[in-house]
DNA sequence: ACCTGAACACCGTTCAAGT
DNA sequence: ACCTGAACACCGTTCAAGT
């Protein structure tokens, strides 16, 4: 019954790569079985390892893409002064997660050892805010508009984790949305003044 | 090969979850199985369904056991100003979770509901927070105070996740630390002179 | 060369049967 | 009453064999 030619490799990866997505947009990461997406595809569960190492690979492949789609909406917003650009980044963060709620959460399910340029997408990201945080005190030095960019985003994502798995004693959006909002705008206020005090002790 | 009466069912769940978090401890949650817990207290795998509803509900009891082991170092804390306890809270709460990094890791894996029980763990260590916010601001509503707490925790939290799942480009344990306090010090300040400059305003 | 079928070594869970 | 043995329905992964 074999069917030869019927699709070329690169087209079968990208069936694959597709039926998992799906897969995990609608039934969530824990669901995922290599024998679901050969059902799904109509080959047996042999030829997914014909076009993926293992599952653990196609994991990497369906975070990358998520990463990607995350990273771009990031860059599509409108600029604004870094205080409201941060805040912006922020809500237009925890907007993905809960749009994408299932491939978000896979992407913090760790397998194996993060691969060099998977690491590289997570940089992009900070990449986005640390830039911000360089305008907001244009004065300090890269590593500490490096380490508050850590500080906050990783804070940020604190709370999107723990309310949308139901940590935190949160009603709505709009209240997650809220602490967001609070953590970033009192952290900047923060972060500001004490770059300030320090150059007027100078 | 039946034994009877050699250990009660008291016993035998004492030993179950013994086995089971030494395997959590020592290998991670990914590699506990009802297998290896039975091949350890050399009992059959059924045994343990006589103790444990499924394996979801033993891992419910060994995150309560974690929680509540963080929960008591979290309180025997030394007392001091609110600021800095919040700041000595967010700094224990890291030292637990690297001390304790599977188990730790474990919590957070979500398989079921929160059970009522379970929840009222996660809000009792919120209500730590809380109340170093309370003292924070004499004048400010629980809500305010409330909400405060669980931005800055979840932040705290978000930090610990990320640097300990190799997610940040961070160093070592040293720089993580600096991060939460930063992430700390620089909201409370931002958070007191907020709530300080609407009584300003009245 | 492309793809399959069937096996292998695992899972969690259940339950009739043994002592 | 306590515990087992064996089955059931699943996993991910591999590879000799078929077309």
């Amino acid at each position: 019954m074999a069917r030869r030619n019927k699709h070329s490799l690169e087209e079968i990866r990208e069936m694959v790569l597709d039926a998992a997505e799906t897969i995990v947009i609608n039934e969530g990461y824990s669901e995922l079985t290599v024998r679901k997406i050969a059902m799904e595809i109509g080959y047996t569960v042999a030829s997914i390892y014909m076009v993926f190492t293992n599952m653990a690979d196609l994991a990497m492949h369906i975070k990358a893409n998520t990463m990607d789609e995350l990273t771009e909406q990031l860059q599509q917003l409108p600029r604004c002064a870094p205080e409201r650009q941060i805040v912006e980044l922020a809500r237009a963060y925890l907007k993905f997660a809960v749009k994408n709620l299932n491939r978000w959460n896979m992407i913090f399910v760790q397998d194996t050892e993060l691969p060099e340029w998977y690491r590289q997408k997570i940089n992009l990201i900070f990449g986005l805010l640390e830039a911000q945080f360089a305008l907001l005190a244009p004065g300090c030095s890269t590593q500490q508009s490096k380490l508050a960019a850590r500080a906050l985003w990783s804070g940020v994502h604190g709370i999107c984790t723990l309310s949308l798995t139901d940590k935190l004693d949160i009603a709505g959006i709009d209240e997650v949305e809220n602490t967001i909002v609070l953590l970033a705008e009192n952290f900047i206020n923060g972060w500001v003044s004490s770059i300030l005090s320090v150059y007027q002790q100078q």
